[in-house]
Parts: C-alpha cells; structure tokens; sequence
DNA sequence: CCTTTATATTTAAATTTATCTATCTGTATG
DNA sequence: CATACAGATAGATAAATTTAAATATAAAGG
C-alpha cells in the first residue's frame, strides 16, 4: 500500500502535474522540462526524483542528458488501485474483526 | 487544475486511503472510521474535513450524526483526468508557445 | 586538459501538514 | 434542565515538503 502512497503524493503537485502533462509528448530530456516550468533546474531535478522514485516516470541517462518518459505500467497500476479502493469487496477492511490494513 | 491537485492530494496521505477503504463498504458516520483507525477523533474530523473539501467524499448530516460516504463522480473524474493527463493530446502544453497551463 | 553543458546533491529557509490536548457546539434523552 | 454523545474547532508542536542558492559531478567538445 505504502507504494501507491507514494504515487498519489508525487501527483499531489501542481509543478509535477505540469511536468506528466509535458511528458504526455513523449520522451524529453529534464533541460526541456526547465524551459517549460519557471522553476530553477534544481527544484526540476528534484520532483524529477520524486516521479522517478514514486515509479511514475523512468530516467534513461543518455550520456549528457537523461531522458524522462511517463511509466504508463504504474499508471494503470493506479487507476486499477483507485478502483478497487473504493469499490465494495469481499474482504473490506470493515468487515474484518482485526482492521489491519492488507491492501 | 487545481481541483484535481486537491483531490490528488487528499489520496496521498495513508490514513486517508484507509477512510476510503472503510467507505467503500457504504455509508458509515466518523464514529465507525474512529474505532477502524488508531487515531484520535479530531484528527478522523480533520481527516473527513480534507476528504469532504476534496469532493471525495460527501457527508450527510442526520440528527448527531454525520454519514459519509464516497463520491463516485469524482472518482470518476479523476480517473478520466489522469487519463487524459498522461496520454498524447492534440494542445499539449510541449506543443504551444506559451507554455501555459489550459487543464 | 580546460570549458561548457546537463543534471544531481547539499544546505537552509519558508510553508504546509498531521497529530495531539483541550475545549466548544449541537442534538438527543432521561 | 442536566447529562451524554457525535462531531467541530482552536492552539500547539513535530515532521514533511517545496523551493532556491551554492556546490558538485559527469559527459562532450574543442
């Protein structure tokens, strides 16, 4: 479960939002990313780690540069956890006597 | 935008997710969510407080009570969000001059 | 090699968030 | 009315998050 905490924090923000939406092109390098956001090249490179980590997005480093793309894999991985979430199942956390979360 | 910034992250947080997954099960008042979840009742309050502003969850009042459940519409359109937000569209903010935020 | 360019890390400040204790409001009931 | 219970609010605090400035690393290119 802790994983997909991570997920939903990293879409959590405006600027990282912005930056899925610039990815949603395609392939692009993190100096691409700074020209479209007013943000300074550290803050980038560090939401950059964050999607990375969360899984979101995936760094190929090409000498020089290092090319982000969108994971689309952790995307429906996502979705189907929303939806599972917050529709009625079988073993649902209130049904059980121990409300030990299992998800 | 900014709707869905609230509502991404009102799911970034554990605590929450757990509250969802309660709901999931149906309508239930914060009395139910407090003995699921090892937290105090104000925080449960603030908790719903953030879910309900969100639009994730909508809270009914009946007498003394507050019932809470999920709302459906803005699951689904959130889901329809992240979809569109991570797939290629026709105005993307890489393809236009001024790389203004138009979601 | 020295310089430039792309990206990462470190540090520090400002802001936000999660949580608690204490207190308050509102509703039902004896 | 007094009491009990559900929930909200206020205030405090600790932890996490966002951001930027300064610095570091690492790869090309001359």
């Amino acid at each position: 479960m802790d994983r997909r905490v991570d997920v939903l924090k990293a879409l959590g923000d405006k600027n990282r939002l912005l930056i899925l939406d610039m990815l949603s092109c395609g392939e692009m390098c993190a100096c691409d990313i700074m020209d479209g956001l007013e943000l300074t090249q550290p803050t980038i490179s560090h939401h950059m780690k964050i999607l990375v980590k969360s899984g979101l997005v995936v760094g190929k480093k090409a000498g020089k540069w290092v090319n982000y793309s969108i994971n689309k894999e952790t995307i429906k991985d996502l979705m189907e956890y929303i939806d599972f979430l917050t529709n009625q199942k079988e073993n649902c956390i209130c049904n059980r006597k121990a409300k030990i979360c299992q998800l």
